[in-house]
DNA sequence: TCTGTTTGCCAACATACGTTGGCATCACTG
DNA sequence: CAGTGATGCCAACGTATGTTGGCAAACAGA
């Protein structure tokens, strides 16, 4: 009910309240990645905002309404077409670590999964619908790009966990050089090698 | 004011309310480990502890004195002077992967870790006091350790990230023996491996 | 048996939360 | 200039939370 647009087709409703509206956006990603889903009160978010808290309600409808408005991620993963199949590894580490740099949206949402089961549903999604269909791309063997992107997944998650979120101290001061050649083999490596044969 | 001793040395105060207290502790890692620090409230813990809430204060003071007396980890790690050397890796991924399934101590800490400041000092001081001696008795090169350490706890906290609480199915999905394929031969080069080379 | 302590529950507190409805004020359309 | 909708704030609702104090019953030591 809040968001039929405004009488024109779709190009810009320009409604003078935009800049609120995003104003809600960039504190609810900073509450959310600081605090997890329960701590980021909505009137927290509003204060941060300069704004009255039943302004999130009239434009976002509830706090979940919000919270699936403010955390939509794109990965903008480069396409595997364009780079030297050897480099993929390295490429893509060098990749997440920057997206986790630019800027809070991933740690809202690795913060608000770990203990909010919609945003759980929302990093499933961004998984299925964004690294896997890069993995079916570049694996061997298309039938095994599921287990190929959660092992992915699996380490560049525990990177970010490790380092943006726990804030083990080792982590932390490793360069981001550092990184990329240690977990771009791994990474490199779940793509793109061959079944491990069982241990003798 | 709550756990001065009975009166003799130190040797089991035999407190009638001891089941009581236990069931307590049990109640609140069950808690934590599915609903994380805000969401397990102490009335929930007390109601499937079958008491009544103000004996959660009475027996641990606070919610916090709960958090801190419930989730103590010993990894239990195994010696590696008893290993063969080259099997660390794999015999680390397996003891972790008993671990995460054997309680839910270590899904509690995790999912407490990710948005509470205590739970993820809690973290590093397992990481630290646990992992990271093992690290340094293991790798070339000691002084190497705290990264070499941090390294392994990324993918190992990653996997049960996405195993345990994120529940992407892919990885939910893997066989113990296929986890302990991919990923040992990675905990093992974190372990072991020199330096990686940067990039030419 | 009498006395003091422990165990447990009940009722209540202060506080914080998400959410709602009403009422001004501003901007635009006719 | 009149009027209609959008924008914003205020006050309040119902509910839930951590936490506290008091009181009854069960137990332990003399």
């Amino acid at each position: 009910m809040t968001e039929i647009d405004t009488g024109r087709v779709a190009a810009r409703p320009h409604r003078r309240s935009d800049a609120t509206r995003t104003a809600i956006l960039v504190a609810a990603r900073e509450r959310f990645a600081a605090d997890g889903y329960d701590r980021a009160t909505i009137r927290a978010i509003a204060k941060a905002a300069n704004i009255d808290p039943s302004m999130v309600m009239r434009y976002y409808g509830s706090k979940e309404g919000l919270y699936a408005a403010a955390l939509d991620v794109d990965l903008r993963l480069p396409d595997p077409a364009s780079l030297d199949p050897r480099d993929v590894g390295r490429v893509l580490v060098g990749h997440f670590l920057d997206l986790w740099e630019e800027n809070e949206v991933l740690s809202a949402m690795l913060r608000v999964g770990a203990t909010h089961q919609a945003g759980a549903e929302r990093m499933q999604g961004v998984f299925r619908d964004q690294l896997l269909p890069l993995a079916r791309q570049v694996c061997p063997d298309p039938e095994q790009a599921p287990t190929r992107a959660a092992l992915i997944a699996s380490q560049v998650l525990g990177l970010a966990l490790t380092r943006y979120i726990l804030r083990f101290p080792p982590t932390v001061a490793l360069g981001r050089e550092e990184i990329v050649e240690w977990l771009g083999p791994t990474v490199q490596r779940y793509l793109t090698a061959p079944d491990p044969s069982p241990h003798p």
